[in-house]
DNA sequence: ATAGCCTTGAAC
DNA sequence: GTTCAAGGCTAT
């Protein structure tokens, strides 16, 4: 092409109107020429990942060179990805750069895996097979919103990921009678403190920084969301604000089922960052989290009880957030009543972000049987951790029966809350 | 770091 | 020999 200098001293009549004809041909031979290049090769639909347009099957399933690259990049550097955006960033060819975490999470969502990455060539049945997935599910998926005709593909979806969301649920269960940790300040007496003492404010700050780190989305994100909504809703005398719009207890389960499925994933990692938990087998980590996960949740997002209502976002591009009314109608009156009389009791004790973070693993590692030596011991530290934590700030005696009756109500409320019906 | 293009090598 | 996916290369 011409530069600037060729350009002035062009003949005039090289008009501008010829000359941009010429520009034109040579684009369009250039089009083209490409698209000849691209135009024989199987049209892959789009990207399983962000929707653009697939350039084949890469590591299983139909996807852009950018996935494709980025899925590479992200086995080989195994660094871990963070997101700062509440963990539910859009994936479309234009957003995806903006979060890591979130793009991983859609690959893997998206069902890309080492082990259906192969080399070379697959067989035409197989490419098919994937391709006529793949359109199966974005079709069903896209129109999901709106969409009146209820198609049959549609209600499958629905189904298959109710029967996810149940099982998930199932899983989680399990028995137990949940007991606090049997703390009793007039334990530590000068003594048995001092052995331990830089150990255990040692592990004090570790247990800080991990929750401040794991607990960021609810501490944070929810938290400032929830206080710009009480804002506006002061300054706009509640008159166009319009949250949490009669949804109907199908659409709530919609809102909150992927929500907390997405609470047990981040409780889970949570876990296994706390001192000691990675070192547990499988089977007592697994026991830990099956039996406690929901009341770790509970603890976590207790912070977005605000004034009476509670403020935990289930999608935090939409207004939607689990008040007390989304709660009644999701668990039944009786539960919803219990559950924020659990809040109120637990709002009064003003219990510091410290207080919490030492007391989440405590609750996690202080299992009602135990037959490994390993937790019991990890349980130890935490009981001891947890009754230091409560000596610095003075707490009394009457405080902490306080606290173990509150804990009760949580445990009993989170037990109804696992058997509740998923109606959908 | 990303993503489009290119080379390599396996499967057909 | 051809087609396709993985992985390398490199301008942005």
């Amino acid at each position: 092409m011409m530069n600037s200098s060729e350009a002035s001293t062009c003949p005039s009549v090289l008009s501008d109107q010829a000359f941009s004809h010429i520009l034109e041909d040579y684009k369009n031979y250039n089009y083209l020429k490409k698209f000849k290049k691209v135009e024989p090769t199987y049209n892959f639909g789009k990207c399983n990942v962000c929707s653009d347009r697939a350039t084949g099957i890469h590591y299983g399933v139909p996807s852009c060179e950018g996935c494709k690259g980025f899925f590479k990049r992200s086995l080989e550097r195994n660094e871990e990805y963070v997101c700062y955006y509440g963990y539910n960033c859009e994936m479309t060819p234009k957003q995806r750069k903006r979060c890591k975490y979130c793009r991983w999470q859609a690959c893997l969502r998206g069902g890309m895996s080492l082990d259906s990455a192969r080399m070379g060539r697959i067989s035409r049945d197989e490419r098919e097979k994937i391709i006529k997935e793949n359109r199966e599910q974005s079709s069903s998926s896209s129109s999901a919103p709106v969409s009146p005709s209820g198609s049959s593909e549609k209600s499958k979806q629905i189904e298959k990921s109710t029967k996810f969301y149940k099982s998930l649920l199932k899983s989680l269960n399990i028995h137990t009678a949940n007991y606090f940790p049997d703390v009793e300040i007039t334990n530590l007496t000068q003594n048995n403190l001092e052995n331990g003492l830089l150990m255990l404010s040692l592990l004090r700050d570790k247990c800080y920084q991990i929750f401040l780190e794991y607990n960021h989305e609810f501490n944070k994100i929810h938290y400032d969301k929830a206080l710009s909504l009480l804002n506006r809703m002061e300054t706009d005398d509640g008159e166009t604000i319009k949250c949490n719009k009669n949804l109907t207890v199908k659409q709530i389960w919609d809102y909150f089922l992927p929500a907390l499925q997405k609470n047990i994933n981040s409780s889970i990692v949570y876990f296994k960052n706390l001192p000691g938990f990675s070192q547990l087998s499988d089977y007592d980590f697994k026991r830990c989290v099956i039996d406690r996960v929901f009341i770790v949740i509970t603890l976590r997002v207790a912070k977005l009880y605000i004034d009476k209502e509670f403020y935990l976002y289930l999608h935090l591009d939409d207004e939607v957030y689990f008040s007390r009314e989304l709660m009644e109608k999701a668990y039944g009156s009786e539960l919803a009543k219990d559950i924020f009389g659990f809040f109120d009791r637990f709002a009064e004790l003003k219990l510091t972000d410290y207080e919490i973070s030492v007391l989440i693993p405590a609750v996690v590692s202080n299992l009602d049987s135990y037959d490994s030596g390993d937790l019991s011991n990890l349980n130890l530290y935490y009981k001891k951790l947890l009754s230091y934590e409560l000596s610095l700030n003075k707490r009394s005696p009457e405080f902490i029966d306080k606290l173990k009756l509150t804990y009760d109500l949580l445990s009993d409320v989170c037990k109804r809350n696992r058997d509740v019906d998923v109606k959908i």
